[in-house]
DNA sequence: ATGTTTTAATTCATTGATGAACTATCCGCT
DNA sequence: AGCGGATAGTTCATCAATGAATTAAAACAT
């Protein structure tokens, strides 16, 4: 694999070459985008690694870690699509991929019989107690050299990024 | 769509609840590679809502402007992989759609008979000049309140997880 | 020179995710 | 009560991306 470093040098290179062409580009902002990008692919991609030993998909994954992480180990599926950030389409195929395994449950809502109740079992939940803490180590490494201060900035800049990326979306997109 | 913030509001619940039942866990790390995750699907999102009335995809996108900004215009597939972080597999899709709409053109290369040469026409230049402008007023208004400041300290914690990542990867991927 | 290994690109089969259409239930209204 | 619209979940068809196998040409080693 190509490493993240040589992509970003050759992204550097290839922003100001463009914004040479066309300087009404916001450079500086692009570059930041094009970064965050590809630093996220970087932590997916070691993050799916992490996972495929368990057969396990970053969406499954996600989905299993809400449920682990209620109260009540349950919710339905219209709640993880929007706390998942999933299609309703996938959610199923999610849902079905989890319980096939027995790690989690669907059963009816009594309220509404619409509703569909999934829930985490103890099996799924001994399964995240045994995988999660291999990937700590891991997870530590990646902030390597983050003073507190690092980390805290990171933080808000990226909550602020997401506030802005919210009143996007409300705009009519145009 | 769910909004962003709400989803890391319930992100931040999800990670202190999960904390306390292992506490070992590197609550904070965790968090913001949630985080960031997050942030750059948002992007995503946004970058694809750009995209579509062009009928592009995120790589064909990436693919074309990484073309664009070389300077001569012309590349190999496998260096586009590489660029691009692509499956050798992904680009020959890439370069089919590409140059099915005349953006680019695929020759051989007179060196190396293995090899193909992509190059981006005068279409796919006037294309990238047409469709990028457009861009830019999303672009700014994802780093509102963004001080120059801000923007600097944003770049380089990311360059530095790039370089964690990147030693990552090097370590034999136990 | 010739046989082996490596590299480049493609094709084919499979998986993951999305969009559109469908079914069942619930809610609000007259 | 019962009709119309909204909501929840699923199924089916489609697209994008990956992995394994294939072809062709170059590089290397005898």
């Amino acid at each position: 694999m190509a490493k993240l470093t040589t992509c970003i040098d050759l992204m550097d290179e290839g922003i100001s070459r463009v914004s040479q062409i066309i300087p009404a580009m916001p450079a500086t902002e692009a570059r930041l985008c094009r970064l965050l990008l590809m630093v996220g692919e970087g932590m997916s991609e070691e993050l799916a690694f992490k996972l495929k030993p368990h057969k396990l998909n970053h969406s499954e994954f996600l989905t299993l870690m809400i449920l682990y992480s209620r109260p009540d180990g349950s919710s339905t599926p219209g709640e993880l699509c929007e706390f998942a950030t999933q299609g309703a389409t996938n959610m199923t195929r999610i849902a079905n991929a989890l319980a096939r395994r027995g790690l989690i449950t669907r059963g009816a809502s009594e309220s509404d019989r619409r509703r569909v109740v999934i829930r985490i079992t103890a099996a799924g939940r001994r399964f995240v107690m045994k995988m999660l803490p291999p990937m700590f180590p891991r997870i530590d490494t990646m902030f390597d050299g983050f003073s507190a201060t690092d980390k805290r900035h990171l933080d808000r800049l990226l909550r602020k990024l997401a506030g802005n990326l919210d009143r996007l979306s409300d705009d009519p997109h145009p």
